[in-house]
DNA sequence: CTGTTAGCGCATTCAA
DNA sequence: TTGAATGCGCTAACAG
């Protein structure tokens, strides 16, 4: 638990200057060959590195490019994951931070992130489903499903209306005609579309819209389970599900199942997002998939376009249902 | 793109000195009642926060536990989840940070790395798969599957002999006889301990080892390609394959289906880590399962445990064999 | 109770 | 070619 090795000892240990150190390491003009080498020397003795810290005080750019989650769940891992390919090869570092919004707490974690490490500690940030989109950062900013529409220059949308729509068509063409939408959060955008292709599914197929059958579950496991619970208690029971996210239609899975109806004998449930966890579910989940490693490719690109001074256009990415073994015809 | 609001600002448009401002918002005493509030209320209003690099410069701690690992693999991000889920409710942030081993780089990533974050910006940091440990960090560690062997103080490993030995068991139990071994990175200890569990498991059935079964495959997707190949031009093909991972796992079956075998017909593939690809694959993948989740938990327990003081165990989980789809008996 | 001062590790003037 | 001084945003010790 030794102190760091700080350019001070490495200033020491070859008998010049910090001015000097910090020069050769940046290979800054005004060293002279003999120097350079003897400090470089030095530099691999000691095992120097210098500190993000200091560095990202007194510098403009630090070569670390921030993703700024909630939290580490599935879906931002997975687009981590398209993150980190990306930046593959360049000489950029990936921070990803999860800013615990402790209760009380006012800003939104996105803000408080953003202003905990922006302006010094990273040149630029993705954004991971954000709730808001305001401009006043300190560094350049590229949104990924953006809670607030995907219209801002520098977001990354997915077609989630057309996506519900797929996914309750498919509902629909298997023969289901009592479907039930276990919703996102309702305060986001996403959430909103994903709705409203569910209804404009229901309307193309000449369904009533029953207002009892949309029941909310805020796109985490933990906050689904009532609603999940509700569904099933519905009376006139529903024949399938179409829940806004994998976590939340997993955890319908998990309920459904708990209460010992069969998936999809008795009941069918789609998702949305395609995280891992739907395909490795048994049985697996007919979902609708967010191609989240490309969009995770496709922020990393878009950022370091706008790190270059560009004004990036938004992009759409598109959806595609997956049928897996969660959906089948109702029974008669 | 304006500049980060900092104390300086909150503190002039407050009135008051930074040093009262810096007070108000640590909750020191030797603040009035009515200057707090008021300094409280500009800080709302600017939407303040303080800077995460400057503050760890002064701090000791900053209530930030780093994750390092050398690029954003599954391995890493399913173990990732486990850290998150256990800091939750905690007042810990999580960093994770993926530093880019640029070539010539002489020194380890995990001491680049902990070079750059340690002393300041982290409280301590959990490594995973980190080539080494050695012990002169400036903040506490906890190593999570070293590759030198799980031996430490504050390391998290798992059973990987037992691990290897089942899944080739498995293989012998099929009827394999011809059992080939893609093996993993040669320096790391994993990999060698999964070796002896593949040539434990042959004697102990009395297959006779031989050398040309065993290929390198170095733990990446794009590192096993040759590996994969040079096992299927081995005379007289082997009927089973005992990859020293997932990802070369999934590699081996990716470069058999394109040479026009099947899996499992005819050639049966185990894996090991049990990362979410392996069951979302087709075929969904047998592997050894580590509980990576879990071992992200007692990784931020056992941190947790260093950062009061303690002097914790070393922890080796147990792995389970999980037998999908990707194994069958060999043809006759 | 509040403001002033020093310094964390480093990169950047500017002077020697 | 080198080195001493300066300041980044912040907190801790101290002075007022």
């Amino acid at each position: 638990m030794n102190r760091r090795t700080t350019i001070t000892d490495v200033a020491r240990a070859a008998g010049v200057s910090v001015a000097t150190v910090s020069k050769a390491i940046n290979g800054r003009y005004g060293v002279s060959p003999d120097t350079l080498s003897h400090v470089m020397t030095v530099v691999e003795d000691l095992g120097y590195e210098s500190s993000l810290v200091a560095t990202s005080m007194r510098r403009r750019s630090t070569n670390v490019i921030g993703v700024l989650v909630a939290e580490f769940e599935p879906f931002a891992l997975q687009l981590l994951r398209g993150v980190s390919a990306a930046l593959e090869g360049t000489d950029y570092d990936v921070l990803a931070y999860a800013g615990s919004v402790s209760a009380g707490e006012h800003l939104g974690w996105e803000r408080r992130s953003l202003s905990r490490l922006g302006g010094t500690l990273i040149d630029g940030a993705i954004l991971v489903t954000p709730t808001t989109t305001r401009a006043e950062t300190s560094v350049p900013i590229v949104a990924v499903d953006p809670h607030v529409g995907a219209d801002g220059p520098a977001t990354i949308g997915v077609a989630n209306l057309e996506g519900a729509r797929a996914a309750t068509d498919h509902l629909i063409s298997l023969g289901h005609r009592r479907i039930a939408h276990l919703r996102g959060r309702t305060d986001l955008e996403s959430a909103q579309e994903r709705e409203r292709g569910y209804r404009e599914a229901l309307t193309a197929a000449g369904i009533p819209f029953d207002p009892a059958l949309v029941v909310d579950g805020g796109y985490r496991a933990a906050d689904s389970t009532a609603g999940a619970h509700a569904i099933l208690d519905l009376p006139d029971t529903p024949t399938a599900v179409f829940a806004a996210n994998d976590l939340s239609a997993i955890e319908m899975m998990r309920i459904a199942t708990e209460r010992g109806l069969r998936v999809p004998a008795d009941l069918s449930v789609v998702g949305f997002d395609d995280i891992l966890d739907a395909a490795s579910h048994a049985p697996q989940l007919t979902t609708v998939r967010q191609p989240l490693p490309e969009m995770g490719t496709a922020a990393v690109r878009m950022l370091l376009d706008v790190l270059k001074g560009s004004d990036p256009e938004p992009v759409r990415m598109p959806t595609t249902l997956i049928v897996r073994e969660s959906t089948a015809a109702p029974r008669q």
